[in-house]
RNA sequence: CGCGGGGUAGAGCAGUGGCAGCUCGUCAGGCUCAUAACCUGAAGGUCGUCGGUUCGAAUCCGACCCCCGCAA
């Protein structure tokens, strides 16, 4: 007998976790609830989210609680389902809501927790410069991401990746793993385990912001930059101020000056041999970007780049 | 009518009324043990589109198409 789920989820990544979930024949989707499409882009058009499109091409009934606490106790009486899964909804829950279906509301989020409670933890996670991340799924409590654990997966975070790379991975390998995961759940072979509050670890949407993407030349280190041009993708991008413009580092590498011995300020450019470089805060250690983007171009090579430059 | 930058050779760019240019790439040849090196030569353009001004427009004016940075 499938177990009546209602969906929580917003973007991408939750899309792919629903498609899996309506795959599954353990579970019966009943609704979905999402947000409302809102104005995107240059010329702010409203573009249809993919995970209503989803939904109607699948008949799935879709429903908008607008962060107002009467919204979800209509959903409840309109749906009632005996288990609530969510994953990148982008709303706060009230706590009773939570409570009210047989096998309560779970939580799909994508760092081991305690550590990266929040909004933006693969992107933390790696500005950070951590080696492990993963997926932890846990039951829903009233404070954000602070419910007790019913499994985790471990991800290694590769030297190259970005929050794009590593993304794919964990939404891949949570596809994979959520619907063997809940049915545990739901026929009580988990025993939730607490966090421990006390190593709580939190990052917030503020933490990814065109601002915070700025790159300050004098105070970060050559290995925290070339960690945010990795966290940065593919929003809001790292970038600095080249010639009155902003240039935008859409991927670059951290090279070693010590043989080179090339002579540059924190921020500084150069060229040598169709390579760019920047130089940091460190003397034997330079910044060599390798895709690039001048405000009002388009992305090019970092040596398509330097063709068009004098230095 | 939110603000702004841009469209010129395959790529990246300069050129703001008077012969269509630069760097890279491509092709041919040369040099070299060899090379992403160096030398010589060549091909490659409807200057986004349409219209206007002018003896003459990539350049000035008008309309439109497309790409992008902000802002949201």
């Amino acid at each position: 007998m499938a177990i009546k789920t209602l969906y929580l989820g917003s973007n991408w990544e939750a899309l792919e976790t629903l498609k899996s979930l309506d795959r599954d024949s353990r579970f019966d989707i009943s609704a979905i609830i999402t947000q409302p499409d809102k104005p995107k882009g240059r010329d702010q058009k409203v573009i249809e989210s993919e995970i209503k499109l989803y939904a109607q091409e699948h008949d799935i009934p879709v429903f908008y609680t607008r962060n107002k606490e009467e919204r979800y106790s209509e959903a409840l009486d309109l749906f009632k389902p005996d288990l609530i899964v969510c994953k990148s909804f982008g709303e706060i829950i009230p706590g009773d809501f939570l409570e009210a279906p047989k096998f309560k509301a779970i939580n799909i989020h994508f760092s081991l927790l305690p550590k990266y409670r929040g909004a933006v933890p693969i992107q933390k996670a790696i500005l950070d410069g951590e080696t492990e991340t993963g997926i932890s799924i846990v039951k829903m409590v009233a404070e954000l991401d602070a419910g007790p654990i019913l499994a985790q997966f471990r991800e290694s975070i590769k030297t190259d990746d970005t929050n794009e790379t590593l993304r794919k991975r964990l939404v891949k390998r949570c596809t994979d793993v959520i619907g063997d995961t809940l049915e545990k759940w739901i026929q009580g072979q988990i025993k939730p385990e607490e966090q421990d509050d006390k190593s709580a670890t939190y990052c917030w949407k503020a933490d990814i912001s065109k601002e915070k993407a700025e790159i300050n030349w004098q105070e970060k280190s050559a290995e925290e930059i070339e960690r945010m041009v990795r966290a940065f993708l593919p929003w809001p991008v790292a970038w600095t101020a080249f010639r009155e413009k902003r240039l935008k580092i859409f991927k670059a590498q951290l090279v070693d000056n010590s043989t080179m011995q090339v002579n540059l300020a924190p921020g500084q450019f150069t060229s040598q041999s169709e390579r760019l470089f920047i130089g940091t805060n460190s003397s034997d250690k330079l910044i060599q970007p390798i895709e690039v983007q001048l405000e009002g171009k388009t992305v090019m090579s970092a040596s398509e780049f330097i063709r068009g430059q004098e230095f």
